[in-house]
RNA sequence: CGGAGCGUGGCGCAGCCUGGUAGCGCACUUGUCUGGGGGACAAGGGGUCGUGGGUUCAAAUCCCGCCGCUCCGACCA
């Protein structure tokens, strides 16, 4: 893409109500803008990295054996009055009213329309287990949206629905899920560390949510060291074996945020104790029969009885991410994306546009990186060098590639990492590093 | 939902208290000089001052209503 033809309006000063980086740099950069109070538009390079995002959460979630589907934002008040929820859900609920005067909502949760579906279509133990899921807008009418993108009041999130005739069954999919998200959020460059959620009603261990380790995150977290160092992606997953020993491996180490820690019980040596921040990005949890029995979702058990399914759920915040990524990674200059979710692989930077040898080796390598399909922005603009660097840095691309009159004459462009010192290289060998 | 604050050009703000020709920085346009970390000079374009009413000879400015947004607290992917 070349910079002169992309949709990216930065800015150079800080829009004054963004409290932290992230909000911050996502409106600098020109990812998204802000269309209502906790509503965003996301914008060619902000939505770049939404489906990044979403393409690793969608190719972690295939690997378990979910499938994929596409559910309606708009849901009838009915279905949520069988399940009971409707009363109970609050203000929160943005409820709508049609012309002809039914009632309608914006779906905050799918567990109702799936488990509709669900009973609707199956009705034999033999088609359990089943775990479906979709990747989609939700809206919570909060009350209090801030944080930009972190807590919206429309959002973008993944949520999985899964289905087993008895409990033991869907522990296994909880396990799944478990080691999944663990996956999901390490291929962003996170670090993912599970925590122990209250149940509710359901009680039980089966609910964790995931929090990833950010220095300006919402929620304070104290944890065994060890988690920093452990690598979910190092781990050899087969998910049709028993994940219990993988679950326990993780689950066995301490950690807890603000409102679970407790100085004086901690099993954790002050001395040892890692203590940071955190922001939550995705949470699980198996409720049982709450919806099937509500909305009577039952299946053949094989000896002639009907017993309503086993139910668990399983969120992440998808749009959230992009936030949470950045609060992750970012510096002085602006954000620095892991490879795996950046907008694109490289930033061509041609210091003097116009120069003739200047352009031809810019032009030569951006098709060259073209036709081995890495992603790269060409800043090829009639602009001064440091409006350049200083746009590149800030939209944080993992690799900028230099190219001057001074290199040129001498046959070396420059390549570095973003943040870190650029290298003199040959073109060629530049383009062997990136393709 | 309790408390506080803010709406003036695309962005950041001043002007309001003490009513009288709408201003500054950035961005944008054109030109010249420049040319490796948001450059300089010059000339330009762009604003019914959130909105509706009221007071007044006169309202961005004073008064009232409404809308929108932000922050602090309680709640959440």
């Amino acid at each position: 893409m070349r910079r002169s033809k992309f949709f990216m309006p930065t800015m150079k000063e800080n829009p004054a109500e963004a409290q932290i980086p992230s909000h911050c740099l996502m409106l600098r950069a020109g990812m998204v803008r802000q269309t209502a109070a906790g509503i965003y538009s996301w914008l060619p390079l902000g939505y770049r990295v939404l489906k990044k995002i979403e393409q690793i959460v969608r190719e972690e979630m295939d690997a378990t054996g979910a499938q994929e589907i596409l559910m309606p934002t708009i849901q009838p008040a009915e279905l949520w009055r069988e399940s009971g929820r409707y009363d109970d859900y609050g203000k929160e609920m943005l409820r709508i009213t049609d012309r002809h005067e039914r009632g309608l909502l914006y779906g905050p949760t799918h567990e109702e329309i799936v488990t509709d579906i669900f009973r609707n279509s199956v009705k034999s133990y033999r088609d359990l287990p089943q775990n479906l899921y979709q990747i989609h807008w939700k809206f919570r009418d909060e009350v209090r949206p801030r944080f930009g993108v972190m807590r919206g009041r429309e959002f973008f999130m993944k949520d999985n629905y899964s289905f087993d005739i008895d409990k033991d069954s869907a522990r296994r999919s909880y396990n799944k899920m478990f080691v999944s998200y663990l996956r999901c959020f390490a291929r962003m460059g996170l670090t993912p560390i599970p925590m122990q959620a209250d149940s509710g009603a359901i009680g039980g261990d089966m609910s964790h949510e995931f929090i990833v380790l950010a220095d300006t995150g919402e929620s304070a977290v104290y944890c065994d060291p060890t988690w920093l160092y452990t690598d979910p992606l190092s781990l050899e997953i087969d998910f049709d074996d028993d994940l219990q020993p993988i679950v326990d491996r993780w689950t066995e180490l301490y950690a807890a945020t603000d409102d679970k820690y407790d100085a004086d019980n901690c099993p954790i040596d002050e001395s040892r104790l890692y203590t940071g921040r955190g922001i939550e990005v995705g949470h699980i949890f198996y409720f049982g029969t709450k919806y099937s029995t509500a909305m009577g979702a039952t299946v053949s058990d094989g000896q002639g009885r009907d017993v309503a399914v086993e139910m668990g759920s399983y969120g992440i915040g998808v749009s959230r991410l992009a936030g949470a990524i950045i609060e992750a990674s970012h510096d002085d200059n602006g954000i620095v994306w892991p490879e795996s979710v950046a907008p694109f692989k490289v930033g061509l930077i041609n210091l003097r546009s116009g120069d003739g040898p200047c352009d031809a080796v810019c032009e030569n390598i951006y098709a060259s990186l073209n036709n081995a399909g890495v992603e790269t922005l060409y800043d090829e603009r009639d602009e001064r060098a440091g409006v350049k660097f200083a746009e590149m840095d800030l939209i944080g691309l993992p690799w900028q590639v230099a190219v001057g009159p001074r290199g040129v004459k001498a046959g070396t462009v420059e390549i570095g990492r973003r943040g870190a010192a650029r290298e003199e290289v040959s073109s060629e060998s530049a383009l062997a590093r990136l393709a």
